[in-house]
RNA sequence: GCCUGGGUGGUGGAAUCGGUAGACACAUCAGACUUAAAAUCUGAAGGGCUUCGGCCCGUGCGGGUUCGACUCCCGCCCCAGGCACCA
């Protein structure tokens, strides 16, 4: 069991001995791994959980350490706290970023993922944090994949999975699609070749059909308030109206999405998207030629380019012409690239006067520029100099002038409904989510394509469907994806008919594998079932989930969309995953993000080798905030060092005895900041608290009493839990500290003290320092005050004028 | 351009329901121990002035509110991250 200590000469810190022995009890007792019965009859489960992290061939880097770290001692907080907590890790090892890694260095995915898992597994192990290691997840592990699988086809039964065309960048020359982060500069960033914009059928899943409820249930998260408002503004709702504008010489109308119906009969023109059906239809024959060319032009563009802000605008007229429902006057029909089709409706009507981007449209290429809101100091004719999108009244807008115009957006739209040319409309700037990806590494999508009964999803029973081990797992020249070179893979019979089909040769996209990992956590080992009900029940949703705020937007959103969907579809009840979301800050180097590139990356190994896990995790938490990372320096770390070493020292040679009085107010006041600390993350300065009662404690080299140090080894087990595990053993306690010892409580009685320091001004001005009794009467306070020499010197042949007193802080004489 | 954070000693950072600015730590300096050094321990320290009692200045810049502002309000500058022609 433990090592038995009880010589009377203390023996060294030594942190590389101590962390070895207990992490071998911990692994040989399994402190800290969960039976699947346990986990059903867990009493007060707390479920602490962690992004994953992507398994590089580098290693865990200071980054994961840092962002592990923290969420580990906050879940060994709560335990000392008395919760039974669940503290999985995995690994989210499919993707590009894999297989980029593969193809650049030659091993196969299949071999290097294995490698890389072990090695991180290892290092893991050794910061010491508290992970069961018998619920772990591998999301290219068949056993979890399969799952994954299962989720599409949950999606695609209810159809919120749907195949449409979308485009993609496309590079020419490595025929493949690219992410917009791999077009650089409009080349793609591997061989350069300028990037295309091409249609491609993929599958989509309709997150969009959730933005309502993705939005309005932001406001009951207890999550960091800037991530709320990422996810507010990745959503973009926006209130407006559609309105119809009548084709001339056709049936046709086009309908323009506006958030500013009340500038309608600003309107002089309107845009389409160079992409919009409607263009072809509207083309008068004698624009077509110059029309087709420009249409050309931007299909040949990249997606990243084309929406750069800072481009001048183009466009051309079609020659077409459209009626303005409000003012019944004709407007020409243009399309322009800065108009975009995967917003709205693809077109606009544009209103020069009161929008910069039309403004500007409208300067080059002539078009009027009709005045319609004026604000304060301005009128009907008050000239326009830039576009002005400010507050203000209607004017040259017929009936609706004078009108404010906020009033003016209801008014006009129903105005326009009556006329059937309006309704209003509600716009969402989330998109669909396209989860196909033409590569190699990922889960392939499970679903056949029979000539007979078309799009057939493969039969439940019949997952995993395997991603087969190919060796030209390359995109090459071929064709689209991979797998689409594999006939031996993608033929096979369909199962409603038996005849010939073809699989779905995309693999789905990471971010699925990462949208419902932890449902499965407390379910591994379960083949059965993704999650098991009973088991979820008990541990779901998750209480603590900390993480990059890299993922505020993507991760978190489309993990609460499947979350959503699994809830609707009966098989969970409940529809938020993380009841409480902290983003961790990051760990630069010399004030910059640590990168290959620039060689500031810190590797941990050394340290963690040469000061130990524990000083390494302390030294870590101690940088600053947690939430808002700080600056790496080795120097620092020797303060978390000595600190460690010293608590060492004074815990093995502290006398048997009560605590001294003194002490012991420090010692509650000092249970109370780490309490509060802890709960809110703040972990830099718990850590200075202890430190604090530690110099307290030692302060002129006196004898440390039992009663004065005990406390302090949970309250330290968190950020050092092997140093704590040996020193609660060393003083008799059971293993674990984490199961066997509480967290400490004060009384509120002895963590005040009964002598204040009172601070006396005048004039503002800090004058003196008085030691009183707490809770001073003002009168008494205000004597003592003024019978300071030095307060004298400032009041003397002046009137007090106002006497400002805050109990127990600060006396303020006002005199003049 | 928009949205988040943030700007405090030589350095990392404390203190924001307005009430002693600089906790804690690093680096620095001095002393103790040592033949010496390292380690350890003790102490000093925002800047300037000082008759050694203290005084003045000081939290990115400029205003304001207040008895009192790092903290609140208005207007700027700079840094980091995210979004970006979303009509």
């Amino acid at each position: 069991m433990t090592q038995q200590s009880t010589s009377p000469r203390v023996d060294r810190y030594n942190p590389p001995e101590v962390e070895r022995l207990w992490q071998e009890i911990w692994e040989r007792n399994g402190t800290n791994s969960w039976t699947n019965e346990a986990l059903r009859t867990a009493e007060k489960p707390f479920y602490n959980l962690m992004m994953f992290p992507y398994p590089s061939a580098e290693g865990l880097h200071v980054g994961n350490i840092y962002a592990f770290t923290g969420a580990d001692i906050y879940g060994r907080f709560q335990r000392l706290r008395g919760h039974d907590v669940f503290e999985p890790i995995g690994f989210d090892a499919f993707g590009i970023h894999s297989e980029n890694f593969a193809l650049k260095s030659g091993v196969h995915p299949t071999e290097l993922i294995p490698r890389n898992v072990e090695r991180f597994t290892k290092q893991l192990r050794r910061i010491g944090a508290m992970y069961d290691w018998d619920h772990t997840v591998d999301t290219t592990s068949p056993e979890y994949y399969r799952w994954t699988q299962w989720v599409f086809l949950q999606l695609f039964r209810a159809k919120l999975a749907v195949k449409k065309e979308a485009p993609v960048n496309w590079c020419p020359s490595c025929n493949t699609v690219l992410a917009n982060e791999q077009v650089i500069g409009g080349e793609c960033e591997r061989c350069d070749t300028p990037v295309e914009m091409r249609n491609l059928s993929q599958w989509f899943f309709r997150i969009s059909d959730y933005a309502d409820r993705l939005l309005d249930n932001l406001e009951t998260l207890d999550w960091s308030d800037s991530t709320k408002k990422a996810q507010a503004n990745w959503i973009g709702r926006s209130e407006g109206a559609e309105i119809h504008f009548a084709v001339v010489g056709t049936e046709q109308r086009i309908s323009a999405y506006t958030t500013r119906p009340d500038t309608i009969f600003g309107a002089t023109y309107m845009v389409l998207a160079p992409e919009h059906p409607l263009v072809d239809e509207i083309t008068t024959p004698e624009r077509r030629g110059e029309v087709d060319e420009y249409r050309e032009q931007a299909r040949a563009m990249d997606l990243v380019s084309r929406q750069k802000t800072e481009k001048e605008k183009t466009g051309v007229d079609t020659g077409g012409r459209a009626v303005n429902p409000a003012t019944g006057q004709e407007v020409p029909v243009w399309i322009a690239d800065y108009v975009l089709m995967g917003y709205g409706t693809g077109a606009i009507m544009a209103v020069p006067g009161h929008d910069e981007r039309d403004f500007e449209f409208a300067t080059k290429f002539d078009l009027s520029i009709p005045r319609v809101i004026a604000g304060e100091d301005q009128d009907a004719s008050t000239p326009l100099e830039e576009a002005y999108s400010g507050p203000g009244h209607l004017v040259n807008s017929g009936e609706f002038d004078g009108l404010d115009w906020r009033e003016a957006k209801p008014r006009i739209t129903d105005w326009l409904a009556e006329k059937g040319a309006a309704e209003p409309r509600t716009n969402y700037r989330l998109h669909d989510w396209c989860i196909s990806r033409q590569r190699y590494w990922g889960p392939p999508i499970p679903i056949l394509y029979c000539d007979d009964c078309g799009t057939v999803p493969v039969p439940e029973s019949e997952l995993p469907v395997v991603l087969p081990e190919i060796e030209d797992f390359r995109p090459d020249a071929s064709g689209i994806s991979p797998l689409a070179r594999h006939e031996e893979w993608y033929v096979t019979s369909c199962p409603e008919c038996g005849g010939r089909a073809r699989r779905e040769t995309d693999v789905s996209d990471t971010f699925l594998d990462s949208a419902w990992y932890f449902l499965r956590y407390p379910s591994v080992g379960n083949d059965k079932t993704p999650f098991d009900p009973e088991v979820t029940k008990q541990w779901l949703p998750v209480d603590s989930y900390i993480g990059g705020n890299e993922h505020a937007v993507l991760h978190l959103l489309y993990a609460r969309f499947i979350t959503m969907v699994l809830n609707d579809l009966g098989h969970i009840d409940f529809e938020e995953p993380f009841t409480r979301f902290r983003a961790h800050g990051l760990i630069v180097k010399d004030g910059a993000k640590m990168s290959k590139s620039r060689g500031n990356v810190v590797v941990p190994d050394e340290y963690i080798e040469e000061f130990g896990a524990d000083t390494f995790r302390t030294y870590l938490m101690f940088i600053g905030p947690y939430e808002e990372g700080g600056d790496f320096r080795d120097a620092g770390i020797t303060g978390p060092y000595n600190f460690l070493t010293r608590l060492w020292d004074t815990v093995l040679s502290a006398e048997d005895s009560e605590a001294d009085g003194a002490v012991e107010q420090k010692l509650h006041a000092t249970i109370r900041k780490v309490t509060e600390d802890m709960e809110a993350l703040s972990y830099n300065t718990a850590i200075a608290a202890m430190m604090e009662y530690l110099n307290t404690v030692r302060a002129g080299g006196r004898t440390p009493r039992r009663g004065e140090v005990e406390p302090l080894v949970p309250l330290v087990a968190p950020f050092a839990p092997h140093l704590a595990e040996e020193l609660w053993s060393r003083l008799g306690g059971k293993p674990s500290v984490f199961d066997e010892a509480r967290w400490p409580d004060f009384d509120p009685e002895k963590a005040t003290a009964d002598e204040v320091e009172l601070v006396v001004q005048v004039n503002g001005k800090v004058r003196a320092k008085l030691t009183m009794e707490r809770g001073v009467a003002k009168e008494e306070a205000v004597a003592a005050a003024l019978a300071e020499d030095n307060v004298q010197r400032f009041v003397e042949g002046k009137s007090v004028r106002k006497q400002i007193f805050v109990p127990d802080r600060l006396i303020n004489l006002v005199v003049g």
